[in-house]
RNA sequence: CGGGGAGUGGCUCAGCCUGGUAGAGCACCUGGUUCGGGACCAGGGGGUCGGAGGUUCAAAUCCUCUCUCCCCGACCA
C-alpha cells in the first residue's frame, strides 16, 4: 500500500522559470522529474514509476515478435570506425578515453553492436530471421537540448533490429514492427499518425515515423482529418486543381513581351491578364559541392554550382525538398552579382532561356535546372526573358527549354487538397512529436560490417537488415502534452503512476479515515494501483496536488461515508459520479480498459 | 556556433540604474485555531547574491573575465 504520506512527492505550486512547454511545467510541478544539466533530467518515484510501466507495455509486445537484450552503453571506436560512423557522428557522439588512450564513445544507437554480434554469429540462414530489441540509455550530445524532455542528451530508447536472408523476410520483419508499434501506442493511450519519413543518408529503402501532433512538437507534419494520409513536410504532396494552359501565341515559338517595371509575379499576372498559375516563378540559388567526405571536420575544397528552380507562379518552394533533390548539399539564394553572370539580367525578369543547363545532376559545370513537377506537361508559361523589362511567352517545359531533372520541391500548404484517391478533404499542418521510427535499413551494416551467412545454396550472403526506435520518455511527454490543463494532466491508466488516488479528506474523523483505508486496500487487492493520500492536508490541498499528478481517477472519501457513498471523479472530464462504498470495486473493474 | 535573455534562501521574484553590508510571497520548523478546492495567528530556522579578479573607506549594485541555464536560429542516425 502507497501511503502519500510516506512518500517523496514534491509538488511545486509554480512552474519553474525556464520551463516553456506543458508537460516541462506539469512534470516538474507535479514531482515527476528535475533538471540536473541542459538536456539531463532525474526521474523521481512518479516519474519512474510512469516509465516503468511504459517499458512494461513496451516490453509486453515487443516480446510477442523479438527477444530481449542488454548491450553496453560504453562502446569502443573500433566499431564504430567500422561503420564508418566514428567521423560521420561528429559533435554529436559524446567522446571518452580510458586509462590507456584508447577511445571510447557512448552509444547514440546500436546498429553497431547489434551488428558486430550478428557478425560473430549468425551463420546460416536457418537461423534467420532475428529481431533483437533492448531498452536502454542513449547519450546524444544534441546541439541544443530543448523542451523539458522532448529535446535531450541522455534517454531511454527500446532500440530493435532485425536480420532477415532476403528483402520479402525485411519486408515481414518491418510489418511487424509497424503492427507492434500501433499495439504499444495503442495501449499507452496516444493518438499518433504514421507517416512515410525520408530515408536519409542511413541509405536506407523505407522508413516511417510515429508522430504525435502537439504545438511543442519540433517537426511538421501534414495530415488529412477525413483518410489516415500523413506526411511530413519534405514528402507531402496535395492534389492540385486542373489548371487550364494559355493558348499558343503567333508562331508558338517564344515571344518577348514588354513588361516595363513589372517583377512580381502578381504584377506580370495583372498586367497581362493571366493567372499566377500560368506563371513560372524563377529561383537562383548556389549550391555548395564539398569535395571532403560528409562528416569530417577538415574543410575541404569547396566549389559553387548554380541551381535554379522553376515553380508554378503561385507556388512556394519547400527547403527539405530542394536538399533532397540535391542530394543533401548546402544551397543559399544567389547574391546580385551572381544573378548577373548567370542570366545577364536583373532579378525579376529571370527565365529558363538563353542558358546552357547541365543535361543530367552529374554533367558538372553547367548550371542545374530544376523544374517543379507541377509544372510538367504545362505548355505555353509565361517566364521572364532574361533582359529587363521583359517577359516571354510560350514557354513549354522539355520543349522550348530542357530542364536538367523535375523533381518535387513545392511546399504542401495548410488547406490543400488530400492527395488520397477520392479523399477531398483538406490538408492540415501542424508540429508533431516524433515517439516511434521504423526503417528499412538494408545492407550498410552488414556489409560495412562484415555480416555474412550462408543462403540455402551455400552462397555466402549479407544479410538485410532494419532497425526500429522508440523514445521512452517522449510517450511520457506526448501523453502529457495530449492531457492536459491549468491543473495539471492526466495519464491513460495504463502508463499513469497509479491509476487511483484516494483521497481521505479528514483523516481526524475516524470514519472517514478507515473507510479510505479499507477502499485503498480493497482496490489494491484486486489488483489496481492505488495511492492513498492519507497526509494530515485540508481537503483542498489534497484535490489539488491529485489534480496535478496525472493520476486518472479520484476517490473522495468524506462526509458521505455515513450513507455509505463516496465519490469517483474522472480527472479528464472532471465528472463525479457517487458511488455505494460495497460497489466500489466492481466500479473500478467495469471501467478497466480491456487491454489489461 | 550566431543572436537574445536570465543567474539573489527549496520555488516565484523585488532590490542593481543612483554603491552604505539583503527583502517579500510561497515552502520549511514549533505552538495554537482551522478542515470539501493550495487556511489563519504567533514565534522561528535558512542566503558564498553563479564564480574569479578589479575599482572603492565600502560592491548583490560599478568594471573585466569566466561558468551555467533558458529562448530564437544553425544542427538533429
Amino acid at each position: 500500500m502507497h501511503r502519500w504520506s510516506q512518500l517523496f512527492i514534491p509538488t511545486l505550486r509554480e512552474a519553474p522559470a525556464d520551463a516553456e512547454v506543458a508537460s516541462h511545467k506539469l512534470l516538474v510541478r507535479a514531482g515527476y522529474i528535475r533538471q540536473l544539466g541542459a538536456g539531463i533530467y532525474s526521474f523521481l518515484f512518479l516519474g519512474n514509476r510512469t516509465t516503468q510501466k511504459i517499458m512494461g507495455i513496451v516490453r509486453q509486445e515487443m516480446d510477442k515478435i523479438g527477444q530481449e537484450f542488454y548491450l553496453p552503453a560504453l562502446n569502443p571506436r573500433e566499431i564504430w570506425e567500422a561503420s564508418g560512423r566514428w567521423a560521420a557522428m561528429g559533435d554529436n557522439m559524446f567522446r571518452l578515453k580510458d586509462r590507456k588512450g584508447a577511445d571510447l564513445c557512448l552509444g547514440m544507437t546500436h546498429e553497431e553492436v547489434m551488428t558486430d554480434i550478428a557478425r560473430k554469429e549468425l551463420r546460416s540462414y536457418k537461423q534467420l530471421p532475428q529481431i533483437w530489441y533492448q531498452i536502454q540509455t542513449k547519450f546524444r550530445d544534441e546541439p541544443r537540448p530543448k523542451s523539458g524532455l522532448l529535446r535531450v542528451r541522455q534517454f531511454l530508447m527500446k532500440d530493435a533490429y532485425s536480420f532477415d536472408i532476403d528483402a520479402p523476410g525485411l519486408d515481414a520483419s518491418y510489418q511487424k514492427h509497424y503492427d507492434t508499434y500501433c499495439r504499444i501506442f495503442d495501449r499507452c493511450g496516444l493518438k499518433y499518425r504514421v507517416i512515410d519519413a525520408h530515408s536519409g543518408a542511413m541509405g536506407g529503402s523505407q522508413s516511417q515515423e510515429f508522430m504525435v501532433r502537439t504545438p511543442a512538437g519540433e517537426d511538421q507534419i501534414v495530415s488529412c482529418e477525413k483518410c489516415n494520409y500523413a506526411a511530413n513536410m519534405e514528402k507531402a504532396t496535395s492534389r492540385l486543381a486542373p489548371v487550364e494552359d494559355l493558348k499558343a501565341e503567333g508562331d508558338g515559338q517564344p515571344l518577348e513581351v514588354h513588361t516595363p517595371g513589372q517583377k512580381t509575379i502578381e504584377d506580370v499576372a495583372r498586367f497581362l491578364g493571366v493567372s499566377p498559375k500560368n506563371k513560372i516563378k524563377t529561383l537562383a540559388m548556389m549550391m555548395t559541392e564539398e569535395d571532403a567526405p560528409i562528416g569530417t571536420k577538415t574543410p575541404g575544397k569547396s566549389r559553387t554550382r548554380a541551381v535554379v528552380l522553376l515553380m508554378r507562379g503561385d507556388h512556394q518552394m519547400n527547403e527539405a525538398k530542394l536538399s533532397t533533390a540535391v542530394a543533401g548539399k548546402q544551397t543559399r539564394p544567389m547574391q546580385e552579382e551572381e544573378i548577373r553572370d548567370l542570366f545577364h539580367s536583373p532579378a525579376g525578369y529571370l527565365g529558363p532561356l538563353g542558358i546552357d543547363w547541365a543535361k543530367d545532376m552529374k554533367d558538372s559545370g553547367k548550371p542545374i535546372l530544376l523544374v517543379d513537377e507541377a509544372l510538367e506537361g504545362r505548355v505555353n508559361l509565361i517566364g521572364g526573358a532574361n533582359k529587363e523589362d521583359y517577359h516571354v511567352k510560350n514557354l513549354t517545359p522539355g520543349k522550348t527549354f530542357h530542364p536538367t531533372a523535375y523533381a518535387d520541391l513545392r511546399a504542401v500548404t495548410a488547406g490543400d487538397e488530400c492527395p488520397s484517391v477520392g479523399c477531398g478533404a483538406a490538408l492540415r499542418i501542424d508540429t508533431a512529436v516524433e515517439i516511434g521510427h521504423i526503417f528499412k535499413l538494408g545492407y550498410k551494416y552488414s556489409q560495412s560490417m562484415g555480416a555474412r551467412v550462408l543462403d540455402r545454396n551455400g552462397k555466402e550472403v549479407a544479410p538485410i537488415m532494419g532497425s526500429y526506435g522508440i523514445g521512452i520518455e517522449r510517450i511520457l511527454t506526448a501523453a502529457v502534452e495530449q492531457n492536459n490543463d491549468e491543473n495539471g494532466f492526466w495519464l491513460p491508466p495504463s502508463i499513469a503512476p497509479f491509476e487511483v488516488v484516494v483521497v481521505s479528506t479528514n483523516p481526524k474523523d475516524e470514519s472517514i479515515r478507515s473507510t479510505a483505508e479499507d477502499i485503498a486496500q480493497q482496490l489494491e487487492g484486486s489488483g489496481f494501483d492505488v495511492l492513498l493520500d492519507d497526509r494530515d492536508e485540508r481537503p483542498g490541498v489534497k484535490f489539488k496536488d491529485a489534480d496535478l499528478v496525472g493520476i486518472p481517477f479520484r476517490v473522495n472519501v468524506g462526509k458521505k461515508v455515513t450513507e455509505g457513498i463516496v465519490e469517483v471523479v474522472r480527472r479528464s472530464t472532471r465528472e463525479s459520479v457517487d458511488v455505494k462504498i460495497s460497489a466500489i470495486t466492481e466500479y473500478f473493474q467495469d471501467l478497466r480498459p480491456a487491454a489489461r
